[in-house]
DNA sequence: GTAACTGCAAAATATTTGCATCCTT
DNA sequence: AAGGATGCAAATATTTTGCAGTTAC
């Protein structure tokens, strides 16, 4: 399924190389957060670590992806839905990581509740990540 | 006022160095989270780089401070409530990052709302990071 | 053909570890 | 005095940069 890769990479401006497209093909497959060592191991192709840094980058600046904010500060990567614009992110879901996996998925199901700010503060994203055992490892 | 770390550093069964009081007390007059690389920067004295590792580690294992989830790649710490104790962080609270002005602050009053997970879902933490403009880069 | 992407080498940063010395209790 | 904390040196790990060769359009 490398053609909707194709597409993504098409409708958002950027070439389409074979690193974006067996990186971004990743990321489709996943339905979850990926990290850059994630991605290093499990590409369909051995990548150069700073090509994937360099796609990441490309990645989040076209918004096609986005960070996840995590307990450990390991910084996740996860796709943006169709409703992501650039530097626009609207990203209503809750992720989760579990500690025994430490995969990351996204709860698409579970929306992240609306909080009041105190006055004067402009809320421009919202994330949210619940740290846990997660299902297949719960058993 | 380090007369108010050195009580801190007692109360958490940590002995009382001239590091670790210094390090405590730019947290205690700091409004917000500090990375390690404000602490090099703002911190009375120049401390070993390490020291400071070393000094951040072990608050964290006493459950002096706490580290913020941020999206981009900067760990911050700040400081624990009371009622955090070791191992046992009582983290409830929403933690806002301004986009303007780089500020990372805990809000104390906005606590995370609870959620309820899919089916087998175990919850241990939950996170909420909010990004935006804060109080004084929104006027 | 041109601009952009890639991989390699290397530089710049960040983090961890070992050890001798100094400080706290 | 004893155990722990600190600073320095050095080992690792991570991220960025420069450049020449290659690829997409």
């Amino acid at each position: 399924m490398e053609a909707k890769a194709d597409e993504l990479l098409r409708r958002n401006q950027l070439s389409v190389t074979n690193g974006r497209r067996k990186i971004l093909d990743l990321f489709l497959r996943q339905e979850g957060a990926l990290s850059h060592s994630d991605i290093e191991k499990r590409a369909a192709e051995k990548f150069d670590r700073v090509t994937v840094y360099r796609t990441l980058q490309a990645f989040l600046e076209k918004g096609l992806i986005h960070t996840i904010p995590t307990a450990d500060n390991s910084i996740r990567y996860a796709l943006c839905r169709e409703h992501c614009a650039e530097g626009q992110h609207r990203d209503d879901h809750v992720h989760f990581v579990c500690r025994t996996c430490g995969n990351t998925v996204c709860l698409e199901e579970v929306s992240i509740p609306s909080i009041r700010l105190p006055r004067g503060f402009v809320t421009t994203q919202v994330e949210m990540v619940v740290s846990g055992t997660c299902k297949n490892c719960s058993e």
